[in-house]
DNA sequence: CAGAATCCCAATTGATACTG
DNA sequence: CAGTATCAATTGGGATTCTG
C-alpha cells in the first residue's frame, strides 16, 4: 500500500501485458458484451436487444473476438432455425471484479462519470 | 468474493463510468504518460525522450487531455528557454494500483501477453 | 524548449443489403 | 435465427512545418 510500490508498466511485462488487455477490451462493446453475459447465457438476439445501438455487424465481430480470446465460448446447436448460444468461460468472469473496481474508482474521481 | 456479486456494468451508473474511464486512457499513450510520470516529475521533452514512438503532437495533445481531466498538473517557469514540468496529481497516484493489478491479470489469463 | 497548425493515412464503426 | 458482404462516415494517429 506504500507510496514506494514499482510500477513498471513501461517497456516490460507489465506493460505489454496491460497493452494487450486493453487492445483487447477497451473497444465500444466489448466490455458491454462482457457485463450483458455475467449471470446468464444468451443467443445472439438476445444480445442484441439487451445492448442498445449495437449493429448486428459489431456485435458479430466482437463475440468473435471474444470467442478467439476465450472470454465466451460459442455453443451451436444443430436445429432449424440455428439456435447460438454464447457464454462466459471462467477466465472471463475473474476479470469481471476488476471491472467493477475501476467503474467504481471512475465514480469517484471522474467527474461526470457518475 | 461469492459468485453472485451483483455486476451492473450496464446501463447504470458503473456502465457509464467504466465508460468513462477507458475512453480517457485506454488510448495508444496515455497510460505510458501515466506510468512514466509514476515516481518523477518530467519535462515534455524529457518525456518523449522516455517515451518511444511518441510523436510532438499525440503527446501535447495526451498532456493536454490529461490536464483537464485533473490527473496530471501542468506547471510552467517564466524562464527563457521555457520550463515546463508534468506531474501526476494525486488521484492519478490511486489510478496505479488497479493498473498493476490489470496487467497482472492479463499476463496470467492473456496467452501471448507475457 | 514546448508547443500549435496543417495535411494525410489507416483503423474503427455504422448503415444497408443479402444468405445458409 | 445468426450471421456475412459491401460501402460510407468517422476517428485516431503520424509526418511535417511553423512559432512564442
Amino acid at each position: 500500500m506504500s507510496d514506494g510500490d514499482d510500477v513498471c508498466l513501461i517497456r516490460g511485462d507489465q506493460g505489454r501485458a496491460l497493452r494487450a488487455l486493453l487492445d483487447r477490451i477497451a473497444d465500444k462493446w466489448t466490455l458491454l458484451v462482457i457485463a450483458t453475459l455475467h449471470d446468464r447465457r444468451l443467443r445472439f438476439t438476445e444480445l442484441q436487444r439487451r445492448i442498445p445501438g449495437v449493429s448486428q455487424r459489431m456485435l458479430s465481430r466482437t463475440l468473435a473476438h471474444l470467442t478467439r480470446d476465450d472470454l465466451v465460448t460459442r455453443t451451436s446447436y444443430p436445429e432449424v432455425p440455428p439456435r447460438v448460444e454464447y457464454e462466459l468461460t471462467p477466465t472471463a468472469r475473474t476479470l469481471l471484479p476488476h471491472a467493477v473496481a475501476l467503474a467504481d474508482w471512475s465514480r469517484h474521481h471522474i467527474p461526470d462519470a457518475e
